[in-house]
RNA sequence: CGGGGCGUAGCGCAGUCCGGUUAGCGUACCUGGUUUGGGACCAGGGGGUCGCAGGUUCGAAUCCUGCCGCCCCGACCA
């Protein structure tokens, strides 16, 4: 069913781009590239939030912010950073608009042309470190642990909703440190912290690894990531954490005094995780009839449907629901009872399939006679009639067990979509056929991992964390390497 | 940013090639009635700058030019 929804197999990316529409997640704007979201899919993203945000503060984090405009002349000081976003970055010229001479609307008025233009932030780094440096003199200043909630600007060509639009929502982490050791660890642990969130709410597994030197983000000496496998054999990069040295201190002069007075430039760390998650957490786990949302970031986690032909029938449902909602209310759980006599109930079964809510309850009058209740769960569409007493233990169980089921579901699909190949006609076979993730030996050589990407679009994700050393050959030059890295092709 | 496709009611589309009454269909919406255990039915009704701006013409959704947006492919990029 999933009225109008292409089906995954035929059309996979078309299937996306209708369902991020009719599940009311978000919408295209007037401005190219740009997105609505939409209170539903706002609603996801603020589970989101709040789970992440939470853990930020676990580990010792504090919110701040800082501005959307950065002077251009900050962009250019650190080389490696200016190169990396240079191309993509929209610029403030002017400050004031004033109506056309000849009544056809608003001009820019040329005589407010900005002395400095300025950047509309394509992430924050720059700003940022301008800052740490006033607020950062000795020691005792470290670390300085924050975090910001903000939207950031990228000029991209070319656009898709939540997975690569202009503008986009995000967290940015900007840590400074005393030592290099410290940083280090900071950027392991806020990779954990995501590959965490990933698998605990998303119920989205991960690879987490470090990228090469040409996926590093510019001014970064180490780029740790998460990578998770989409239903069509894609990879789609879903946080990154990254080990800045002292890139940014010595780029915007950050020194601390140690505890023998001697100066030094401090240690620093940036890592994110953007609105791109609810593009991953669509692919993940939705199916032909909708989305499929983990129990723990669905908006409505229950939704009731009731079965009645007039007002006394509704009342009498009505009665038995207000228990049970109750009870579910006072356990946490988010439920809608959905009275309206405006859409049937066949009608509302599918549309709360399309919006992926994990338990739908109906009772009518059969189940008033026998005192039962149906209870069907969205991930594996099984429907049960049970007793209405128990039912709230039943479904909490339910909750929890959906939440499981879809990341083992998941987690089977990537383990059986990450294959070894030790020869490149394997290599490109495996990506051209089942796709997925490919563990290869490569040589560790720019030229090879660009021949190859040139070749067959595959990129290296990463090279794992936990990659065991093993002894082989490059798939591609024949040459020694010393472990596996991660191959697919991505979004 | 290059190649291709598309833009007509909230949504999905026909009409465009070959210009000509009042621009149509499905769905959604409103009213009334019958219905309600997997996207109900009948009757009546409202809703349109035909993406935007110019041009050609007695007359433009239709022909011409420019622009904007979306989709697919590519280049670029997270």
């Amino acid at each position: 069913m999933g009225k109008g929804l292409p089906k995954r197999s035929e059309d996979y990316s078309q299937w996306y781009n209708e369902l991020v529409k009719k599940a009311d997640l978000a919408e295209h704007s007037a401005v190219r590239g740009c997105m609505v979201i939409k209170p539903y899919g706002f609603s996801i993203w603020e589970k989101m939030q709040a789970a992440l945000d939470k853990m930020f503060k676990d580990t010792g984090h504090t919110n701040a912010y800082f501005p959307l405009f950065v002077p251009k002349s900050y962009l250019s000081k650190e080389a490696d950073h200016v190169e990396g976003f240079a191309k993509e970055c929209a610029v403030v010229t002017h400050y004031r608009l004033k109506n056309a001479e000849d009544g056809s609307g608003v001009v820019v008025d040329p005589d407010a042309k900005l002395e400095e233009e300025l950047i509309v932030r394509p992430t924050s780094e720059t700003v940022i470190w301008n800052t740490y440096k006033n607020w950062i003199q000795s020691y005792r200043d470290l670390p300085l642990l924050i975090n910001q909630w903000a939207n950031v600007v990228r000029w991209e060509m070319r656009t898709r909703l939540f997975l690569r639009t202009a503008e986009f929502l995000w967290q940015e982490g900007h840590t400074a440190h005393a030592t290099k050791q410290e940083a280090i660890d900071e950027t392991v642990q806020m990779l954990n912290v995501y590959a965490e969130f990933a698998e605990k709410h998303m119920a989205m597994p991960v690879y987490k690894g470090v990228k090469t030197e040409s996926e590093r983000f510019p001014g970064a000496i180490d780029t740790y990531c998460i990578e998770a496998l989409m239903q069509d054999g894609k990879a789609l990069q879903a946080g990154t954490s990254h080990f800045l040295g002292q890139n940014f201190a010595r780029a915007f002069d950050v020194k601390f005094a140690d505890k023998e007075g001697k100066l030094d430039l401090v240690w620093g760390t940036s890592w994110g995780v953007s609105t791109r998650l609810m593009g991953a957490l669509i692919m993940a786990h939705s199916d032909d009839d909708g989305l499929v949302l983990p129990p723990k970031l669905a908006p409505i986690q229950v939704v009731i449907v009731p079965i009645f032909k007039n007002e006394e029938q509704l009342n009498a449902i009505t009665e038995v629901v207000d228990k049970i909602q109750a009870e579910l209310k006072a356990l946490n759980i988010s439920v809608k009872f959905d009275t309206r006599d405006t859409n049937s109930p066949g009608w509302k079964f599918a549309e709360y399939e399309l919006k992926g809510v994990p338990v739908r309850m109906a009772i009518g009058p059969r189940d008033l006679e026998n005192g039962t209740i149906e209870v069907a769960r969205r991930d594996t569409k099984e429907k049960e009639v049970v007793a209405v007493d128990g039912v709230v233990k039943k479904v909490q169980d339910l909750l929890e067990d959906i939440q499981e089921n879809i990341y083992k579901k998941a987690l089977h699909y990537r383990e059986s979509n990450t294959t070894k190949v030790d020869t490149y006609e394997e290599f490109k076979s495996v990506l051209d056929g089942k796709g997925g993730f490919v563990l290869a030996h490569w040589d560790g050589t720019p030229e090879t991992e660009e021949k190859i990407k040139e070749e067959t679009k595959a990129t290296i994700r990463c090279i794992p964390v936990d990659a065991p050393e093993e002894s082989g050959k490059c798939v591609y030059s024949g040459k020694p390497s010393g472990r596996r890295v991660l191959f697919a092709r991505a979004y």
